[in-house]
DNA sequence: ATTTAGACTTGGAACAATCTTT
DNA sequence: AAAGATTGTTCCAAGTCTAAAT
C-alpha cells in the first residue's frame, strides 16, 4: 500500500469486503457514500491500519472484488448434487428456526435472521448511505415469547439482551438497528392467521369508508369556505389525498433521511398553478419526490374553489416553505376518526384503489374473451390502480432487447400474413377461373390460414402494447397492499379464470383467508 | 399541545429459481 | 445443456399511525 498488498486486521478487512463487493453499484460512486463508508471504516482499523490508510482513493479494492465474483461463479457452477445439498441443508435451518407456536398453531416467520452487517443502502438522495451497519450480537437483542413457553437459549457464551412476555405485540424479537437508531422486529409472515386477520380488517375498514365517502366528500368541499384557515388547508389536502390517492406526508426529522414529501408535508415549490394549461381549467401541476424517492409528476384540473385556496396558501411564501403550514397528519387524522371509527389518511388509498380495481373489472372484462384475453382485462385493471398510487419501477435492463426480440416476432408475423392474402387472393383468383370444388377448398384453406395468423399477430401486439404499457409500472404493491383480494377471486369464479392464473403459491397463502371466505357475488 | 418511541404496513431492488429458447 | 428471459422470493428501507412522555 499504495501500490502493493496490505494485510488488514480482520475487522478491517471485513468491511473492506463490504466495499469491495459493491465496486460494481452506482452508490460507490457517489462521494457520500464513499466519504461516509471510509470514516466508519477508519474508526473501525488499528491504529496502525489508521496510519497508513488516509486516503479511500489509493485503496484498490478490485482484488476483493475479483475474489467475490469468482465466489459466486464458482456456487453458480456447482454441481446439480452439490446444489441439492445446500438447499437441503437451508430447508433445514427454516424447518428449526422458520416457526413459533403461537395459541397452540404453528406459523411461518416472516424474517427469522437477523440482518447481517453491511453497508447501509438509503435511497434517493440519503445523507447517511455507506456508513456501517454493525452485526447484531445476541446482546442486542430482545426475546418476546409466552412465559410458559420454551424460551430460546442464547449462543454459547453470550446472553440476550432482555428477554420479556408481551402479548400485547405481535413480534418475537428486537433489536436497534444503529444507522437511524430504530428498532427491528422479527415478526410472522402474511400467511399467518395474525397477519391474515389483520389485513381482513384492513379492507373492511376501507369498505366502511365506502358507505360514507360521500358525506365526508360533502363535508371537505363545504370546508374548503371555512372561515378556520387550518380547516381550510385540511379540507384541500384531503381533497388530494381521495382525489390522488397521495399519501398522508409525516413530517420527517432533516438531515436524517432522503428529502421526501406526502401530502401534509408539501412545499410550495411542489406545485404550479396554471389558471389555463392545454385546454382546461385551473391546473395545478405536481412535481415532488415521494416515499422511496419516487417522483410524483402530475398535472389535474381541479375545482375553482381547490384553486383559490392554493393559490391563497402559497402567498407571501417562499418556495421551501410548507404549503399546508397549519397542518399536521395528526390533526388531520384526529378528524378523519371523528368522521368514522378507524378512518385514517391511508385509508383513502386502500378504499380508491381497490373501487378502481372493481371498477375497472366491470368496465375492461369481456366474457366472451379466453382466459388469456380475460388475464389482459385484469393485468390493465390492476395497471390502472398501480397507476392511480405511482406505483413504478425503473425500466428493467432487458426491457428494450425484450422488446426488440418481441417487434421482430411481430414483423415476421406480418409478413406472412401479407403472404397468407396472397395465396388468398390468387386462390380466388383461380376459383374464378375454374369454379370447381377442388378450387373452392382451396380458397376455404387459404381463408381458414389467413384468420389463424391474422389472430396470432392480434394476440402479439396485445403483447406488446401489454409490455410497453407495462415499462415502469410496478404491480405487485397494489396487489399485496392495496386491493381486497375478494374482489379478484370473485372475478376469477365469475369469469372461470383459474386462481392460479392471478395469485402465485405465495400469494394465495396470504390470501387464504380470502378464498375460503369470497364467492363469485363479492362486493366490495 | 407537542414530541418521541414503538409497532406495524408498504415499497422497489436484488437475488434465486424456473421456464423458454437456442 | 447452456444461455437468456421471466417469475417468484427475500431483503431491508421507508413510510403510517398510535400511545406514552414531556
Amino acid at each position: 500500500f499504495p501500490g502493493k498488498p496490505l494485510k488488514l486486521s480482520l475487522a478491517t478487512e471485513e468491511i473492506a469486503t463490504f466495499y469491495a463487493k459493491m465496486l460494481d453499484h452506482e452508490y460507490t460512486t457517489k462521494e457520500i457514500f464513499q466519504n461516509n463508508f471510509f470514516h466508519d471504516w477508519r474508526k473501525e482499523m488499528t491504529s496502525e491500519e489508521q496510519e497508513i490508510i488516509q486516503d479511500l482513493a489509493k485503496c484498490d479494492f478490485s482484488e476483493i472484488h475479483k475474489y467475490f465474483v469468482e465466489k459466486s461463479e464458482a456456487r453458480k457452477a456447482l454441481p446439480k448434487e452439490e446444489k441439492q445439498k445446500l438447499k437441503e441443508e437451508a430447508d433445514k435451518i427454516q424447518e428449526e428456526y422458520g416457526y413459533c407456536l403461537l395459541d397452540g398453531h404453528r406459523e411461518k416467520i416472516g424474517n427469522f435472521k437477523t440482518e447481517p452487517p453491511g453497508l447501509f443502502r438509503g435511497r434517493g438522495d440519503h445523507p447517511k448511505m455507506g456508513m456501517l451497519k454493525k452485526r447484531i450480537m445476541p446482546e442486542d437483542v430482545i426475546i418476546n415469547c409466552s412465559k410458559d413457553s420454551k424460551i430460546p437459549e442464547p449462543p454459547e457464551g453470550h446472553k440476550w439482551k432482555e428477554v420479556r412476555f408481551d402479548n400485547t405485540v405481535t413480534w418475537l424479537a428486537s433489536w436497534t438497528e444503529n444507522i437511524q437508531n430504530t428498532l427491528k422486529y422479527i415478526m410472522l409472515n402474511p400467511s399467518s392467521k395474525l397477519k391474515g386477520e389483520k389485513d381482513w380488517q384492513k379492507y373492511e375498514v376501507a369498505r366502511r369508508l365506502k358507505d360514507v365517502v360521500h358525506e365526508i366528500r360533502a363535508r371537505y368541499r363545504a370546508d374548503w369556505k371555512s372561515k378556520e384557515m387550518k380547516n381550510r388547508q385540511r379540507a384541500v389536502a384531503l381533497y388530494f389525498i381521495d382525489k390522488l390517492a397521495l399519501r398522508a406526508g409525516n413530517e420527517k426529522e432533516e438531515g436524517e433521511t432522503a428529502d421526501t414529501v406526502g401530502c401534509c408535508s408539501l412545499r410550495v415549490e411542489h406545485i404550479k398553478l396554471h389558471p389555463r394549461l392545454d385546454g382546461q381549467e385551473h391546473v395545478v401541476e405536481f412535481d415532488f419526490l415521494g416515499k422511496d424517492s419516487i417522483r410524483y409528476y402530475n398535472k389535474v384540473s381541479v375545482e375553482k374553489r381547490v384553486f383559490k385556496n392554493l393559490q391563497l396558501f402559497m402567498k407571501n411564501k417562499d418556495p421551501s416553505d410548507d404549503l399546508f403550514d397549519r397542518l399536521t397528519t395528526n390533526f388531520l387524522n384526529k378528524h378523519l376518526q371523528h368522521l368514522m371509527d378507524g378512518l385514517t389518511a391511508k385509508v383513502f388509498r386502500t378504499y380508491n384503489a381497490s373501487i378502481t380495481l372493481q371498477e375497472q373489472l366491470k368496465a375492461l372484462t369481456n366474457p366472451e374473451d379466453n382466459v388469456a384475453g380475460k388475464l389482459l382485462s385484469y393485468n390493465r385493471a390492476n395497471r390502472a390502480v398501480a397507476v392511480l398510487c405511482n406505483h413504478q419501477r425503473s425500466v428493467p435492463k432487458t426491457f428494450a432487447k425484450s422488446m426488440e426480440i418481441l417487434q421482430a416476432k411481430i414483423d415476421a408475423k406480418k409478413k406472412q400474413v401479407e403472404e397468407a392474402q396472397q395465396e388468398l387472393k390468387k386462390a380466388e383468383d383461380e376459383l374464378e377461373d375454374t369454379k370447381d370444388a377442388k378450387a373452392e377448398a382451396n380458397v376455404e384453406k387459404k381463408k381458414k390460414l389467413l384468420k389463424r395468423l391474422e389472430e396470432q399477430l392480434a394476440r402479439l401486439n396485445v403483447q406488446a402494447t401489454d409490455k410497453e404499457e407495462n415499462k415502469q409500472i410496478a404491480l405487485g404493491t397494489s396487489k399485496l397492499n392495496y386491493l381486497d383480494p375478494r374482489i379478484s377471486i370473485a372475478w376469477c369464479k365469475k369469469f372461470g379464470v383459474p386462481i392460479e392464473k392471478i395469485y402465485n403459491k405465495t400469494q394465495r397463502e396470504k390470501f387464504a383467508w380470502a378464498i375460503a371466505m369470497a364467492n363469485e357475488d363479492f362486493e366490495f
